[in-house]
DNA sequence: GTTCAGAACTGGACCGTCCAGTTCTGTGTG
DNA sequence: CACACAGAACTGGACGGTCCAGTTCTGAAC
């Protein structure tokens, strides 16, 4: 037994057994993105894979085991989208169009219909995949105010900032920004996902609040 | 049309039909919250309620038609508890305690296990009951920060407070308040429902920043 | 001769309906 | 006030039709 040798399939291969099950991830992604997780059967994801239900079942042992592999990849691979690049502030940079970048990217990864939808499965699914919520919060907004704070304790240092615990800091700064749109978007629906326009305002206004609490002396 | 005589059945009777509807409404709630709506079933309902199906069925048109009914009214009644005693700043008071209570107010009513869940609910359904969200976002958050900035307005007029767009201040105030407790209790579950000294010294620090970018010449 | 598609099948769950028999409620009558 | 009675509401169970997760079988392709 155990005589398997071909380890790498969950990584990136390109043997047919790999193309399989790559076909079966992206059709069952999308049709639980669609009808959630009771809403979705195991048909309608051979079907659209264009794959027997056999081959299906070869690769992951059940529907749970299905959704669980795609939950967790999708929020692992969203969250390394969104903290791959980060620049650092310049000498001569402003400060305030520094953090509104650094919102606006954020802003445009997380407010995406498919991440939105993410988040509205796994939020409504929280009973019955504990787990996949906890990881989703880790590899969301706990990473990113991590990350956040990073940043703030070295504009502090810098004498940019003032602030005293960077945790905190980063919690505001992160819901001054995301919070109005990421709330309307997720209990209105995809057509209530504001324009990048929108987004610089709420940004903007996000940023200045932040400022007049947390700028240092060079206000 | 609408020749129908007893329509005080959705408000308080205490005959035998209106009692039997009660029961199905709290047992229909429990379940729903419990398991969600494709979870759920209707014999468990009738079970739970101590009803026959056939009653269910007298009651409520459909199982669509229950979930509508039940949600609809835990949010109305939800929204209401919050905005009841408005109470206003004294002149004596002071400005920062009060934003303290006013926020405080909200968190101990939204943050309870049994609205928590209803959002959790109402976020994973909103695809198959779009309308329930909005009303959920216009009774909830949408309501809230309405409210807030007639607040504002007020206290901007009485020179307490600096702000140019009330609206956009409450939204700031609301999610500074709310945002991180809420974002944790929605996604790790009711057991990260924070105690209310945590909520307070969570209030206390939005207030702070708030005030740093809102408060007048007070200061 | 191994793998997969296609299709059928199993076992079970569930919505909504139906029915025969029972209980409640309100109204009229002596 | 006691009683009878009609109509509405309710029970308990059964059932049709549908749907679905997971298994199994057959035939074909490579």
């Amino acid at each position: 037994m155990g005589s398997e040798v071909n380890e790498h399939a969950d990584v990136e291969g390109d043997g047919r057994s790999a193309r399989k099950r790559r076909a079966i991830l992206d059709a069952a992604t999308e049709v639980f993105l669609k009808s959630g997780y009771l809403g979705t059967n195991m048909d309608e994801i051979a079907a659209l894979s264009a794959v027997s239900k056999q081959t299906v079942y070869k690769h992951f042992s059940s529907k749970e085991a299905l959704f669980v592999e795609i939950v967790g990849g999708m929020t692992t691979g969203a969250g390394d989208t969104v903290h791959n690049d980060v620049a650092q502030l310049g000498p001569d940079e402003d400060l305030a169009a520094y953090l509104v970048e650094y919102a606006l990217r954020q802003l445009t990864v997380v407010l995406t219909p498919r991440i939105m939808q993410l988040r509205r499965l796994v939020i409504g699914e929280v009973t019955r995949f504990p787990e996949l919520a906890r990881v989703l919060y880790e590899r969301g907004p706990a990473r990113a105010m991590k990350m956040l704070a990073v940043v703030f304790k070295d504009l502090a240092g810098r004498g940019l900032l003032d602030i005293d615990d960077p945790a905190i800091a980063a919690e505001h700064f992160n819901w001054l920004i995301m919070s109005a749109p990421l709330n309307q978007a997720m209990l209105l629906g995809d057509d209530a996902i504001p324009s990048e326009a929108e987004l610089r305002r709420n940004a903007e206004a996000g940023v200045r609040v932040f400022l007049a609490a947390y700028g240092g002396l060079g206000r």
